[in-house]
DNA sequence: CTAAAGTTTCAGTAATTATTGAAACTTTAG
DNA sequence: CTAAAGTTTCAATAATTACTGAAACTTTAG
């Protein structure tokens, strides 16, 4: 597996940005790999692509299996396992989206409904506990309303996207369109 | 400046989530303390109550400033600096949203770009650069409508959160009110 | 059952990132 | 202008995180 230099500076890049994303360096560079590579390829070539050691190629794969971004195939007569990413690009986006909210948010959320179950003490708590339930709103907010848009059809998401600041236009109509019914 | 228990917990777990949402441990702290306390408060206090070097505490304020969560203040009759929470905390979340897309999203759409323009050398380039252009796109169209959410005044964003999955509702609203207008 | 072909684990080490604290710098009251 | 009060910088070091590769494990063909 030689990659050709297009190839190399796309996957070399993704292995930089992985850290921002969620992962580290080598996994961003596996998955790039896996992206742009249409037949499945065994690990032994991530391996020998990226020059980086098995052992780390493993695990790579394990943490990009637990993100369910890719699948394992079995080629017949064949015992080596390969490996193809799962899902189109929005499948990926959708899994990223809903993986970071798990560990950026949710504990977070967690913590917070717990503090305010508390009484404050005096006055200091009782204001740290106002600008703690504002903080809880918000990420509550911001959970329920992506899961509510990963329920939608891809469609729907398409026509949502494609809205842009239209959707200020559409809010208006819909305030119409209630009272309409009201009358 | 010492912290309650309470107050403790959050600011303690803040520092933990930092280096997921983007800055380092001391950084996450220096904010959740600034979030929760009411008057403006100046780097020596920050540095004592979450004991860590003042140099420190210097870096980390430069790099709030930096993300635009935080404003300095003056004090008459005194030389030292405040610091306080800039904005509400829906601006904090619109100022994480916005820098993070410049990190996670802006280099990658950029390098995108470039590597789209070139001429696919053989079948394989040909394959991947399609994957690309797939990739490309989704980044883009976040990074449109996130740009267009921003647009939106906090009051529509809000009714347009509390829509939640009546979303798929209002499209369908505005098929129907299209055709209606067209008739 | 055995050996071969493959995968995973993990202790040791390398690479990266964060933190300290002393020195350099800046600002202002007197 | 000077000294005092404050802030920032940055080289040294600590803490964390990632990577390697050999050993242990697993699976299957024969």
């Amino acid at each position: 597996m030689k990659m050709t230099p297009m190839i190399e500076t796309f996957v070399m890049h993704f292995g930089e940005m992985g850290s921002r994303w969620g992962f580290n360096r080598t996994v961003g560079q596996m998955y790039a790999l896996l992206v742009i590579t249409k037949d499945p390829i065994s690990a032994n070539q991530i391996a020998e692509a990226l020059s980086i050691s098995r052992g780390n190629v493993s695990m790579g794969l394990k943490e990009l299996q637990s993100w369910q971004l890719i699948q394992m195939h079995h080629k017949p007569g064949d015992r080596k396992e390969y490996f193809q990413t799962n899902g189109s690009i929005w499948d990926m986006a959708n899994r990223v989206f809903e993986e970071r909210r798990k560990r950026e948010m949710d504990p977070t959320l967690s913590l917070l409904r717990d503090i305010l179950l508390d009484t404050p003490a005096n006055a200091e708590e009782q204001h740290a506990q106002e600008k703690l339930k504002e903080v809880h709103d918000l990420l509550e907010g911001i959970t329920k309303w992506s899961s509510e848009l990963q329920r939608l059809s891809p469609e729907k998401l398409d026509t949502l996207m494609k809205l842009g600041s239209g959707v200020g236009k559409v809010l208006d109509m819909k305030d119409k369109l209630l009272k309409r019914s009201n009358e």
